[in-house]
DNA sequence: TACGCCTTGCTAAAATATTAGCACCCAGCT
DNA sequence: AGCTGGGTGCTAATATTTTAGCAAGGCGTA
């Protein structure tokens, strides 16, 4: 049931970093570094993306001679499972009601093209339905 | 910038709580024991509690001589403020990226009133944008 | 009243996360 | 070749979290 990957189950410091991994796709420990709050010592970063990759959370390829870390799970699937544990959490499962609340957050308008965009989603999701 | 309920500051089981907390709205030691995964004692919950009201992130109130916690910060925003950062962490900060992904899950599938719903949404959104 | 059952408060031990230092290695330059 | 500036691996100390035990209080019932 609880996946090594479960984000769940990271620590703060761990979180913090995935967070950033998620959000840049890839990243140097250097990178990780200039982005972390409390910024911790180079040395620091870098066992925790050790004990990221012993995990399995995080995967590393040498580019220029240097470590290039990034999430093992691939974005779609992050994005997707990220959205289904906050829709669990925050709107007791309802999808409709987690769009809902995207929709209309006054925080961030949507541009009209974005709108008809996601007007013809639903139009098509409802074709697909039927 | 960063205010002392910021969910990110959280430990692993502080924010395990946190979830629980959020999805039920509100729960005693007990309630909150019997859901965490790798079930510790009574008494240990009972301490997580205590802590996070230390910190501000959860109140008691008393119901029939029971303590009885809950977030401090009120549903809706406590829904906003998730749903901006998962947006800004895995989707770049489009918004309509994030709905788009929502909709279109295979995981949950949209009833037709939903879908009608959200149609009326998007149009609503529409006028009040011109 | 006395007992049992529930609660909370406090305290301390154990486990874990977080931190950073040090040694080493490789590549490029002088 | 030797030095410098980057990188990594390993290891150990420190800080924090996580855990649970124990004392004490209130309420209901025998």
């Amino acid at each position: 049931m609880t996946r090594p990957t479960d984000p769940t189950r990271l620590t703060r410091r761990e979180r913090e970093i995935m967070d950033i991994l998620h959000r840049r796709g890839r990243a140097t420990a250097h990178e990780v570094l200039g982005e972390l709050p409390d910024t911790p010592s180079y040395s620091t970063v870098r066992t925790l993306l050790r004990i990221l990759e012993e995990r399995g959370h995080v995967e590393h390829v040498v580019d220029d001679q240097r470590y290039v870390y990034l999430p093992t799970v691939p974005p779609t699937e992050a994005r997707q499972s990220a959205l289904a544990h906050l829709v669990s959490t925050f709107f007791a499962g309802s999808v409709a009601q987690a769009v809902a609340t995207l929709v209309e957050s006054p925080q961030t308008r949507l541009s009209h093209e974005e709108l008809d965009q996601l007007a013809q989603l639903i139009e098509r999701a409802k074709q697909e339905g039927r």
